[in-house]
DNA sequence: TCCAGAAACTTGAACGATCCAATCCTGCCG
DNA sequence: CGGCAGGATTGGATCGTTCAAGTTTCTGGA
């Protein structure tokens, strides 16, 4: 077993100081060009990796970003979380740094757990997956001026700090003008209860492309509570009221169930869920489809610009989603 | 702001050594009680927290445990690694531990990573889903010896490394006497190319609960690469050939696909799936449900037993699936 | 009362990196 | 050819913790 191999190791074998090597790594533009490659050859030669103990002992930094893995809510719909971490960890490490899970059951646990991860961590930033209304954890974070990106709007205030979201109307609209270029007019809707950011802002996509193609939508849509069953029964009574023969849906599950009540309708309705879940891959629904890897992307961009002090960087990124078209539209 | 707390301003302020302090968080019972109920009071009421990267530059200890996420391969099965890492993150965490993503391409790749995340970083563990014949990974892991745990078992050397695994056989083996019990008789099994230890585990299961009821289980076997339209594929075949009444899937994602092409067959037959994911809660779908939750923890375990050097803690653990019986079956 | 031995506590050094201030070159100009 | 500016390089101090070794305090038996 070959002993540790420090910055000590690395300078006497390229014979040059501790402080040299640590110039070469940290500011290599200060050091001659044929110091730095001799330095990089014993580093590559060695294989010294910087200790990262020891660095952020110095520096205070610790290179972790933190972000929360939740228990799987509703379920159908976890597997975006799944790919949003996916994307991160991988841009992260792109830009040298890499990404610490942490679990809370609520939002007070979370705060005593940022607080932890703070103290005994350090940890350099902090990334929140869905943020509410007045969030207690955006709140406390930035009191304590904690770099960090919420991947979702924070919809009661815009410019209060940094985030990356999807534009969900954008993809409604979406939906909804290609069915109306299949020919269909009453196209329904199925989503939220009002007074959700996420789910008003979905519903106003549908509700003015069909305004803008001349339809009224009034009538044509049901809010509830997400879940396959809700979809399912919802449908059902939009069948018995307004026939539609097409609809839209805020997420998958709601979809899902929606496709469960019409399967015996003749002619056939068109479903559009949102979120592009492996279930919608899976079963041919075709769906909205977030681009999660590039708003992961995204959010480390804005976090590692706010780390390295350049401020002028944007702080909201609003990202297009696309339509993926299955045989259900 | 208040300046930083470290262990010199607890001591300072609980009149006692750094070291004393030091002994109270790790050695409690070498210290009076008197002292230390004093030096915990002054703990608490400055909100110390012990550096880690002080701690781990004398230790060459992180309290870290590295687990991969994967790229989401198939879709439909990729909650399964979500629910996986809730568990771990939440277990972990409990024990002291805190979890860090790492996502590598390839095998190659990935070895490269484990170099790095130990070198930079001081990784003490890493826990590894879903292992190979002959994987490079835990070999090269097991040379460095180098704390590792693996979700499934290594069939090829059972003894090899710690492992938590479940029971596919015994999942498959309970749902296909659930069915025999209901009367069926002509039960088939939709399962993986011969060769991978998961997917003969659980075809076995199923071949051995049919022969232990005196039915012959030839030729009501398909086998397929995993995939929703593969499943619909080799159940369209069944039903021509064998007409099965009953049909046992290696995974959800062959179940769905069965469930597309048994349709509008009459009499219904029954399917169960396998993994118990989202998607089967939401359709109704009978599954084998897999205790990911327990799983997690257990590995957590093994790896803290390692480390801590409790060598006589069993190194293999196989847990029991239960049926998750819902209206398919 | 005294002393040995154990228990409780204290002190200096070290982990491996970076920061700071001081020193050493090197080339260039007068 | 000496001096000087400027950048390249050096040694020492430091981050917060634990280890190893030393010192003080306590305990109980003669």
């Amino acid at each position: 077993m070959a002993e540790k191999v420090t910055i000590a190791t690395v300078a006497r074998h390229a014979r040059v100081s501790r402080q040299t090597v640590s110039n070469v790594l940290n500011a290599p533009h200060i050091v001659r060009e044929e110091t730095r490659q001799r330095v990089q050859d014993a580093i590559s030669l060695l294989g010294y990796r910087a200790n990262q103990a020891a660095r952020q002992m110095r520096t205070g930094r610790s290179r972790l970003i933190a972000a929360r893995i939740e228990p799987t809510r509703d379920g159908i719909n976890g597997s975006v979380l799944d790919r949003f971490l996916h994307g991160l960890t991988e841009t992260a490490d792109a830009a040298g740094y890499r990404v610490l899970l942490y679990t809370a059951t609520d939002d007070e646990r979370e705060v005593a757990t940022y607080d932890d991860l703070l103290g005994t961590y350090e940890l350099d930033a902090f990334v929140l997956v869905g943020t509410k209304y007045g969030d207690p954890r955006t709140a406390w974070l930035a009191d304590r001026d904690v770099p960090f990106v919420t991947f979702g709007r924070p919809w009661d205030a815009l410019d209060a700090h940094p985030w990356v979201d999807v534009d969900g109307a954008a993809g409604t609209a979406q939906a909804t003008r290609h069915l109306l270029a299949t020919g269909h007019r009453r196209i329904a809707f199925l989503g939220w209860p009002v007074g959700s950011g996420v789910g008003d802002d979905r519903r106003a996509g549908w509700h003015d492309a069909l305004s803008a193609a001349g339809v009224d939508p009034a009538g044509l849509h049901r809010e509830t509570e997400d879940g396959v069953a809700e979809g399912q029964r919802l449908m059902r009574d939009l069948l018995t009221t307004v026939a539609p023969t097409a609809v839209v849906c805020a997420s998958d599950s709601l979809a899902l169930g929606a496709l469960q009540a019409i399967r015996d309708v003749e002619p056939p309705v068109s479903v559009i869920g949102f979120d592009d879940t492996p279930v919608a891959a899976a079963i041919g629904l075709a769906s909205v489809s977030q681009p999660l890897g590039e708003a992961a992307a995204r959010c480390v961009d804005l976090l590692t610009g706010v780390l390295d002090g350049n401020h002028q960087t944007p702080t909201h990124v609003l990202l297009q989603p696309t339509l993926a078209l299955r045989h259900t539209a």
